[in-house]
DNA sequence: AGTTGGCACTCAGGGACAGCAAGTGCCAAC
DNA sequence: GTTGGCACTTGCTGTCCCTGAGTGCCAACT
């Protein structure tokens, strides 16, 4: 019983199961594939993958599914991505090219991601802690409220309402704003606390407090705790297969809404050029135990700034779904570079 | 046939589906509801408003569920939107206090809409055109480049990046900047493009091309087509319901996440304290001819900036959902004035 | 005129049953 | 190690029948 063979089989069975959604059996497969052995000897070598746990029969009489270790093997086997044919390039191009802030990149990436795949997309805005400061503005709304807008490397902008416990006049402001841009601009992000820190102290008693809610409310936008953002798209993709819907879909959905879970989804990726693929039970979110998520990092130059994903049944066609996203985080870092 | 009790007969009958989601039979109705009649007159009612399009039957030997036309009626005789009760009205607030950034308190209206009424909730960004300007930050990235901020009263922000053919220094970025502002500073967004319009007559003709540039770019984003933005929540409540499942939630998904789709549906509305209700076909979004929408605009003084909604199927708790659409557009705008 | 009890009729839903088709496991032969 | 053959399992489909909920209509009552 060849070990090569009985892999090629395996592979087929999950092919024929991600394009029919139907356990297969020893004799389609021998149809559809060219396999040059009968069904028996197929059958011989679905008992033995079936005894090493690769893959399953949903009751006695029917043909194999793939288990998660069936496709975790499949997909470590997959000895490379395919690659994106040219007019799919050129597609992703000129859908990702007009757009010209943030906001826009961000939302053309995931609905291109979600496209692409036609399941449901993931993307992560760049991570604040992880680029570097472009420019801060104090913008005076009451002489006692000021908002600290931070805006980024990546065109992020982040904004935050200081109430201040002393006035600030204009010109006091702009003084501010002129010491705290010396400081910071170019900075990454980790490294703004430390530098400013020292600030308020070079202000005159009677500025001093202003300037140190100023420059807490600036470390506190830096810090970004709460400050990770995620878009999603696709959704609809979920119901395309009417399957065994409502009980497979509502969980995904949920989790879905939850960005915490998201970001813990996506903040697992060790950042890779490769993409990565977790099955089924392997990501540690209950609700997502019947789904596949594809992620990989993103960013400019080699420094990953974020992550994007692709969330899909496992019975996802994992190849394409890799080559997806690995072009779109491509394309993702490279935009970041050009901002 | 008194016309009070066929009323009482229709709206009997619309709370019962609403709850039960089966077609409900004469006698169910007597009973559940104290009407001191027979289930036969019942029936000869039904009859009567079966006759004149208010209900139908799924099949001759089921019970009546309302038509499209039966909830038009039900809401228009809804004399009062209930209120909500007071630890509802507390919840609401201790949620969207904690909010201090525009993205935030659209993510947590949405959320929290969603949340009330357990359905799909969406909200739109203030219009951007309907606010007016509280600052415009200019960022050099380049010698050549340039990053247009523009800040409007109601925190929201929008930043687009121009090239110059011309390099400006950082003192003529000031200059300009500060008669941008001087120009625009309190104006509504509308009345920018005139304003700024005689802007570069007044600089040097070596910076003038710069300028033209810049104000050009302030004017489109001004200008807004296509700033009106929108966040939903809430999508995993369409699958609460089994129900007649795939066929009656994938469109509305894909409905929802086409914002062209969704902003139309905004836009409808015309401004009014008082939410309004539009049911299935009623939308004329062919996709959503399963699904009824009650929509509110939201703002601060009595000045709409942005409108908000609820979306699910046509037997939704309409008196529950007007009300949770009021209170949270009451509450939305009263953060638009507290920024 | 409006209301009521009575009654015949309709029809979806569910259980029982049979036949079918796909698939398996095993075995003896190659 | 591979193959054809064969008996066995089992979900799925269609048919038939029954039951129950609900209706429409009518004659009688107020």
């Amino acid at each position: 019983m060849s070990e090569d063979r009985r892999l090629a089989v395996l592979r087929a069975i999950v092919e024929d199961y991600v394009a029919t959604h139907e356990p297969v059996g020893s004799r389609a497969l021998v149809d559809r594939h060219h396999l040059n052995v009968s069904s028996a000897t197929v059958r011989n070598d679905m008992a033995a993958l079936e005894d090493e746990g690769f893959i399953a029969q949903p009751h006695t009489s029917a043909g194999r599914i793939p288990t998660d270790k069936g496709y975790r093997l499949f997909v470590d086997q997959l000895t490379e991505v395919r690659a994106l044919s040219t007019p799919e390039r050129r597609a992703i191009q000129n859908f990702l090219e007009g757009a010209f802030d943030l906001d826009e990149v961000v939302d053309r990436s995931v609905r291109l991601l979600a496209q692409l795949t036609r399941q449901v997309a993931v993307v992560q805005y760049p991570s604040l802690p992880r680029s570097s400061v472009r420019h801060v503005e104090l913008v005076s709304l009451l002489p006692t409220r000021v908002m600290v807008v931070v805006i980024a490397s990546t065109g992020r902008i982040e904004q935050r309402v200081v109430d201040l416990e002393t006035p600030m006049s204009e010109e006091g402001l702009a003084k501010v704003r002129q010491r705290i841009n010396a400081c910071v601009q170019g900075l990454r992000m980790v490294d703004v606390a430390d530098a400013i820190a020292g600030l308020p102290a070079e202000f005159a008693p009677v500025e001093r407090s202003a300037v140190v809610a100023l420059v807490a409310s600036l470390m506190e936008t830096v810090a970004g705790q709460r400050e990770e953002r995620v878009v999603i798209s696709g959704a609809a993709n979920l119901t395309r297969v009417p399957s065994d819907f409502p009980l497979t879909v509502q969980p995904v959905l949920e989790a879905l809404e939850e960005h915490v879970v998201l970001l813990k989804l996506l903040g697992e990726v060790e950042a890779s050029e490769q993409p990565t693929v977790r099955i089924g039970a392997e990501n540690d979110v209950q609700q997502l135990s019947t789904a596949s998520i594809v992620t990989s990092s993103y960013g400019g130059e080699g420094q990953a700034v974020g992550n994007l994903a692709v969330v899909g049944p496992t019975r996802m066609d994992y190849a394409a779904n890799m080559a997806s996203v690995r072009a779109v985080a491509r394309y993702l870092g490279r935009m970041m570079d050009a901002q």
